[in-house]
DNA sequence: GTGGTCTAGACCACC
DNA sequence: GTGGTCTAGACCACT
């Protein structure tokens, strides 16, 4: 579940936290539901604590979590925040990546069907 | 044209990757023109040659520019090269901003009128 | 009355002093009048006695309540005690707030505003 | 100038946080000025480098600062920011933080008075 | 020389 | 048990 490449130029903690976004994002860890904590999963991973910590802390910052000492971390129901800022950014990073892609040689219809399949992917979930 | 921020996190030489990939990408570079010289661009934006010299290395590594000794460094015609890996990379990371995009808010809509735009820009240029 | 966010970073028993004091200041629990007992405040909004005592404690060292053993908590009344102390840390906070305000695009004229509100809020309890 | 409580219950790198934001809202320090460095910080107030970079991080994540590495940490300037949210969130701040003064005994010309200083100090910045 | 990452290990507050 | 703070010390990338 959580395969860390130790000689990426990403940070560990970094690679942590778009793994834990990713499970968030596809709905496998809904919100307010708890995540691994600190020590546990540092264990698991065989990784320092603070370097977990340090994860969970920018995933904090960036939204997606929320911590209650002496109780645990939990995914954060991002319906309750306000997201404009982060959506304007994100859109432009969208565009530049989709003409990239587009001048490496995929095609329109090729792209249109990620579309379709992402879409379609986060339909399932609110089943 | 090459407006850098100083005080971006991103490291100058990424900037000045990004600027050309950009320029490339957009058909404003053609296939096998010549980029500016490292000490003529140095020098038009101030920065240190070894800077320009390093963009230049990543931007051959990435498959956008090849250089010929005595020479100068040249826009690579992607269409000739393999870009399987590349487009393959470059789709994992689409999805996944996609999805993220999706979740913190962006509708099925409003993606597919990103995409009708980028792929209309993209027409423009191949006239 | 009591809507505790058990997921603020506010540790518990710090959420119910503020709730307190809130209704302190607002005139709705008055001078010397008796606070809810420890149990029947814990069973109401489902609580642990003991965060509910620490909360209790607090408000008493805060010069909010005072507690008379086998009778109760009671509503201090501030007008008999020194405040002077007190007066000058909330000032001290009140203009680093200010400034911040200031600082981040709230026009003086909002800020007046401000003032008057509250101003004209108080007044109402005096009724 | 950085006069440290190591045994105030708020943390040493909030103190540090607070002592540079108050030092950059009243325009001591100004925008894209540069802040000492986290080694020569540490150093002058005798606290782990860890300690002064974790304090850097909260500043910018507030978006009081940004960092470069190789270059070193710099004054953020506000205006290049979107600070609507901060602002809602610190207006509720400041109404409560009013109405606790007014209970506790600060008049409404005390009140009028501080926000007329306040007000006329950072005008004077902008001279 | 700059900020950034990571480890190992100690101690604290909260529940 | 939980997360949070702090230290000491090593190593890396960028300029």
């Amino acid at each position: 579940m959580f395969q860390l490449d130790l000689r990426s130029r990403l940070p560990i903690y970094m690679q942590i936290v778009e793994k834990l976004k990713e499970l968030i994002i596809n709905n496998v860890l809904k919100p307010d539901e708890q995540l691994p904590s600190v020590r546990a999963l540092a264990q698991q991973i065989a990784i320092n604590p603070n370097t977990i910590q340090k994860a969970y802390r920018e995933l904090e910052s960036q939204g997606y979590a929320y911590s209650i000492v002496g109780r645990g971390s939990f995914v954060y129901d991002i319906q309750h925040g306000e997201t404009n800022e982060k959506l304007e950014k994100i859109k432009v990073s969208l565009e530049k990546m989709m003409s990239e892609a587009l001048y490496i040689g995929l095609t329109n219809e090729e792209l249109l069907q990620m579309v379709e399949n992402v879409s379609a992917k986060r339909e399932d979930y609110h089943d």
